[in-house]
DNA sequence: GATGATAGCGGG
DNA sequence: CCGCTATCATCC
């Protein structure tokens, strides 16, 4: 500490929004009580004035002499909840991002931006019980009083205006001393029917528990009434009712007098489970979720903030939702790989909200049909606590699998088909019945390559190492990782061949193969290219549930969570899609995508049926989804996983390092990987290879992974390599326990 | 991430 | 020598 600092100066922790900036020291201004940690504070920062978070109330490490002072101080008391500091904190650590960024996604949108609170005003007017007797002249301002009159409470100006009431007049009214206006806070609500329609499920009564279920509630209220930290995997197969043994559980927590947090892979999951919480519980919920807008997601936030809310539903950011006396938190579809966002920070919401739990001392229950070898081997351990489902409600059968080997239907047909005939005729059948089908291909756009006969070239992106994917609605050539879009050329650009081949079919591809086979059938696409209006994926999940659709055709938006009573039929149209990537966790997705659309089948009265189309069709994801028996697929990935040192056996953090040049990338690469070594001799250091995708939005790219038996000396390795390499640091990409390495 | 400093460039 | 743009180090 510089001796130059008065004594009465006290110095706070400031975390402030830049990336790879640790926490700062300021001066707070001696006349107050220092700002508690949690506040926002205005600092100066270089030439600038930015708003930080105050960490701590005493000082962190200062490398300058001169302390600044804090510029302004925007909250009295804890604006963010001093836990939710610390779990971000705690973030920014395990995760190897700035404090500021860690902080920044549990701030509210205008927060985040430095802003203050934004909450939306209404004039509303009512009549002045000071004014005494006596008339207005005019015929609209008497009309406008004996409105205000019969109304029971203040009327806000927009309705006014909507029965014809004109602003103009009620400020005459304001003005003669009728009337008193004044501003009230109204909240933007995402439950409004017309944001967002969650018609669907929602059943008032609770159907009564299976033996199963009764047995699973009442071992996780145990748990929840324990008050102290336990994590347990409810591992339920797909149609085993896990969402009402979550409902009865956040019940009894609530009645108990604390909070429930519930997570949820996918916003599009959210309102289904909004609705049904709020039927059961109550209207004491609150959503948070990057698709609402940024009014809604801050008034949901302040309300939650305030105590007015028991439930909190959301997406991986809810994780940081500031609920107090929080006693269970729920991550449903835990394996799911949305719950690793994959920009900085690259936390994974279920890790986090196990690290939250504990921080909490709550209970955390982790739902799947298909658990993550992580939690499975957790489970194992005995670190969690397993808790069973294993057989479906009302007795409903899982749905029978059949697995077509597609290199006969290409033999008999040729390559280009891509529904195989027993697929047409199960889907036929359905029509005939008024059953409905869902058909699932994790690929969008109408072909996934497009190549000059002549020299076999296939157009990439200019500026990632992709081929661009044919999109037939817009007659365009697109790249599915930037934004880069182009017309298809009339001759190769390589050789000037004149024929340009497609090939590789994606969901538009199978939506117009379809028509063309059932022209009378009614379709409906979802993916992300027809989805792309808010509200749209539950516009289209509302009209399945009416039985307007007969063949839902779809990427895997479609085959997570939903309840569709009236699907008798899946199909898949590639089981290989995910097979080929040169990931390790390449047959852990394709099992669990498998798996749980093949639980989309038959979930009513009708018992269901799933098609499986690929071209390996002895492959151990292919062979275990089609006998659902996790077990099975367990134990052959595990194994492979240890053998090759992969998670969950071992740590690893995937390093990418982006250059000018591949060359200059994979040289900066190697100098890190000696770095490193240097560093901690016993951090297992692979490559630098070039990444898989060498080319990405213009900039060369080589991975390192580092692998070792704890995460700590993999972190500290690499932050000692990077302190002396600032220039690197900037360029580099640290991703601890990657959901991918692609 | 935003900023001011600095280097590199063509035009007068 | 000026004004413009691209690149870079710095931020308690």
């Amino acid at each position: 500490v510089p001796s130059s600092l008065a004594k009465t100066d006290s110095l706070i922790a400031v975390a402030v929004p830049v990336p790879g900036l640790g926490v700062l020291s300021y001066r707070a201004p001696g006349r107050r009580a220092p700002p508690p940690k949690g506040a926002r504070v205005r600092v100066p920062l270089g030439p600038r004035i930015v708003t930080g978070i105050v960490v701590d109330r005493q000082l962190a490490s200062a490398t300058t002499a001169e302390l600044r002072e804090v510029a302004a101080v925007l909250d009295e008391e804890s604006f963010l909840p001093p836990a939710v500091v610390d779990l971000a904190l705690w973030v920014a650590d395990y995760y190897a991002s700035g404090p500021g960024d860690a902080l920044a996604i549990a701030l509210p949108p205008a927060a985040r931006r430095g802003r203050a609170t934004a909450f939306r005003t209404v004039t509303v007017a009512e009549l002045d019980p000071g004014s005494g007797p006596g008339e207005p002249r005019g015929p609209r301002q008497r009309a406008a009083l004996a409105h205000l009159a019969a109304a029971p409470a203040p009327i806000g100006l927009p309705a006014l205006a909507r029965e014809g009431i004109s602003g103009a007049t009620v400020r005459a009214l304001a003005a003669q001393g009728f009337l008193r206006l004044r501003q009230e806070v109204v909240e933007r609500d995402p439950f409004a029917p017309d944001a967002a329609p969650w018609t669907v499920g929602g059943a008032i009564n609770p159907p009564p528990l299976t033996a199963e279920q009764t047995a699973a509630l009442s071992r996780l209220s145990d748990a929840a009434d324990a008050r102290r930290f336990i994590t347990a995997l409810l591992h339920g197969v797909t149609g085993s009712g896990k969402s009402e043994v979550y409902l009865a559980l956040a019940r009894a927590v609530v009645a108990g007098g604390r909070r429930v947090l519930v997570l949820t892979p996918e916003i599009a999951l959210t309102p289904a489970l909004a609705g049904l919480f709020r039927a059961r519980l109550g209207a004491r919920i609150a959503i948070q979720h990057s698709g609402l807008s940024d009014g809604e997601r801050h008034d949901q936030w302040h309300r939650i903030r305030r105590g007015e809310v028991d439930v909190v539903i959301g997406t991986r950011s809810a994780v940081f939702a500031p609920v107090d006396r929080l006693g269970l938190i729920v991550v449903d579809e835990e394996h799911e790989s949305s719950y690793k966002q994959d920009e900085r920070p690259r936390y994974h919401g279920r890790d986090v909200a196990v690290m939250r739990g504990r921080m909490e001392e709550a209970l955390v229950v982790l739902g799947s049909a298909t658990p993550s070898l992580e939690s499975a081997v957790n489970a194992d351990a005995g670190r969690y606590a397993r808790v069973r489902l294993t057989t479906r409600v009302l007795g409903r059968p899982l749905a029978a699998v059949r697995v077509v080997d597609m290199r006969r239907e290409y033999a008999a047909r040729g390559a280009q088909v891509t529904f195989s005939r027993p697929l047409l005729s199960a889907i036929a059948e359905r029509l005939a019945r008024g059953e409905q089908t869902l058909v699932l291909l994790n690929r969008r756009g109408f072909a996934t390559v497009v190549f000059c006969r002549q020299c076999g070239t296939s157009i990439e992106c200019p500026e990632c190492s992709v081929t661009l994917t044919y999109h037939r609605a817009d007659r365009r050539l697109r790249c599915h990782y930037c934004d880069h879009a182009q017309r298809v050329p009339r001759r190769c650009e390589a050789c000037g061949g004149e024929y340009l081949e497609q090939s590789g079919a994606g969901t538009e591809r199978l939506e117009a193969d379809l028509a063309q086979e059932f022209p009378a059938a009614r379709l409906l696409r979802v993916d992300r290219d027809t989805m792309r209006r808010r509200g749209s994926v539950a516009r289209a999940i509302a009209a399945v549930a009416r039985r307007d659709v007969d063949v839902l055709i779809g990427t895997q938006m479609i085959a997570k969570g939903h309840d569709f009573p009236s699907v008798t039929l899946v199909g898949v149209i590639s089981a290989d899609v995910g097979l080929g990537m040169a990931d390790f966790r390449a047959a852990e997705r394709t099992f669990q995508l498998l798996t749980q659309v093949v639980g989309r089948a038959g979930r009513g009265t009708v018992p269901g049926e799933a098609i499986i189309q690929t071209l390996y069709p002895q492959h151990y994801s292919v062979q275990a989804a089609a006998a659902q028996d996790y077990q099975a697929f367990f134990d052959r990935e595990i194994e492979f996983r240890r053998g090759l040192r992969y998670p969950p056996a071992l740590a690893l953090v995937n390093v990418i390092v982006k250059a000018a040049s591949l060359s200059r990338a994979l040289a900066d690469g190697r100098d890190l990987a000696t770095a490193i070594s240097l560093a901690d001799s016993t951090v297992i250091v692979l490559g630098p290879a070039p990444a898989v995708h060498a080319k990405m939005r213009g900039d060369y790219r080589a991975q390192l992974l580092l692998k070792g038996a704890r995460r700590k000396p993999l972190r500290d390795a690499l932050h000692a390599a990077l302190a002396t390499r600032p220039d690197l640091a900037r360029r580099t990409v640290v991703d601890v326990d990657p959901v991918s390495v692609v």
